[in-house]
DNA sequence: GGGGTACTGTTCGAGTGTGTTCGAATTAGT
DNA sequence: ACTAATTCGAACACACTCGAACAGTACCCC
């Protein structure tokens, strides 16, 4: 067996399981203990699993699928922050606003705890937390009801019905890709009804996506890329992209990210 | 089980019903009172918790600062644990069920989540979490939407027009006080609105309260006592008190803590 | 063949987690 | 208010786990 499909093996356990010992792993795989630390390691490095005493466990306590919350927040952060903080820049005090679920919008959520009187709408508990932790008396924050995704977000006819009785100023969606064919697309299919109502919902369409979310098509089209008021990416996109999407989209905001 | 997941769990715990007692969780875990100890120390180290004479609680919001406050509601665990496994013997699998929010509700979510196909509605994202780290696919867990509590309650007209949608088999209502007059309250009156859609969603109403709710008025009633179908609280009530619930309540349940 | 790289196993001293014992401190009962 | 029952934490012993260092094996490229 490869040194890289026992590592993929094990990475699949934790995430099964929650945790796993290296001495019952050494011993299913017939390798030895100190291999099996080295493989904890550098899948560590890597951010897949937090090594610990006896053995390794999921780096955040309940992620089951997709790449893990806090693994993926760690990729791409001058990007993200970047958009994060064009994004922020478009919300005035008073505003009610809607955010989907995304590292993106978590991203976007940290700089908006400060801005007065704001409401926000959200299907995710993670941005729904950073408001909370804040505990800012004038904002509001609601939650979409649902189920629970294992990326933490709301989804289901419950959310989607809890969204429809509702009407924002603005949305901030985060994607997991964008295609010229395809639109905005996300992995999820509850998650793809739910920002489809959050659209219905919003006066204005904001979609933060960098530039590494162009090509990819998640199984599931949110809206077509037109359908976006503004369009926040970074410069890292191909020049053929950035023309498309120059025509497409009504208003394409490029930032830099330093 | 590795320490680390140990003492995630008894952190998720402590967490979703605010206090945990020692000897109890030696027990669930099969290790020593001593190494349990040493767990609550390293989790109070880091400020996850407060350790108490017994056991631990969260790390206080505010009003625990007298001495003896922490420490009894550690001690009166015994009465909401003994009410909780009372209740969870009213669940049959594949039953479709509501929890509010409270502490006595988040220690039932903890016998509840082995119960096959079960699909629970809550307002409280404690509970939520409690069956959603227990990750077993054939549960389905809902959270009402809404803006959220200090107590981490979901609550608010979103709450209450999610909940007008769907129809249980069975309420578990914790209260914070019950009495003749004003009948089961809670001292937030958004709560109490919720608590009533609830109600009216579900078949059954189960009310779960220790015998020290009796004679606390809160500011919001939710219905008066004989709308309960069943009261499930524990033998530290005194005899006119259960005389009068004996009368008015359809079925009055009394579980002894020993 | 020589040299490099990647992966693995072994050894060993240091570190960590756990159970037990026991005297002190806290709480409960009457 | 006094006594009995719990609970606590310090100290010790033991087993397990860790990581550094060194050495061996396999494979690839030149």
């Amino acid at each position: 067996m490869l040194a890289q499909q026992r590592q993929a093996a094990i990475l699949d356990r934790v995430r099964a399981t929650g945790g796993v010992r290296v001495t019952e792993l050494a011993a299913e795989y017939g390798v030895s203990d100190m291999t099996i630390r080295r493989d904890l390691e550098a899948l560590a490095d890597r951010g897949l699993l937090a090594k610990v005493h006896g053995g390794a466990t999921t780096v955040s306590p309940g992620s089951a699928h997709e790449p893990g919350f806090a693994a993926k927040s760690v990729r791409q952060r001058g990007e993200k922050t970047a958009i994060a903080m064009r994004a922020a820049a478009m919300v005035s005090p008073g505003d009610a606003i809607a955010l989907s679920a995304g590292t993106t919008t978590a991203e976007l959520a940290q700089r908006l705890v400060d801005v007065p009187s704001l409401t926000v709408v959200t299907n995710s508990i993670p941005v729904a937390d950073v408001f909370y932790r804040a505990g800012r008396p004038d904002q509001t924050v609601v939650l979409t009801g649902g189920t629970r995704t294992p990326s933490d977000a709301l989804v289901g006819p419950v959310a989607v019905a809890a969204i429809g009785t509702l009407h924002l100023d603005m949305l901030f969606l985060g994607v997991h890709g964008m295609s010229e064919r395809a639109g905005y697309t996300t992995p999820n299919l509850m998650e793809a009804d739910v920002n489809r109502a959050l659209v219905e919902a919003a006066e204005r369409l904001v979609v933060l996506a960098d530039h590494t979310k162009w090509g990819t098509v998640g199984i599931s089209s949110i809206v077509p890329l037109a359908r976006a008021d503004v369009l926040i990416t970074d410069d890292g996109l191909e020049a053929g992209a950035r023309d498309l999407l120059t025509e497409t989209v009504p208003e394409l905001v490029v930032v830099n990210p330093q």
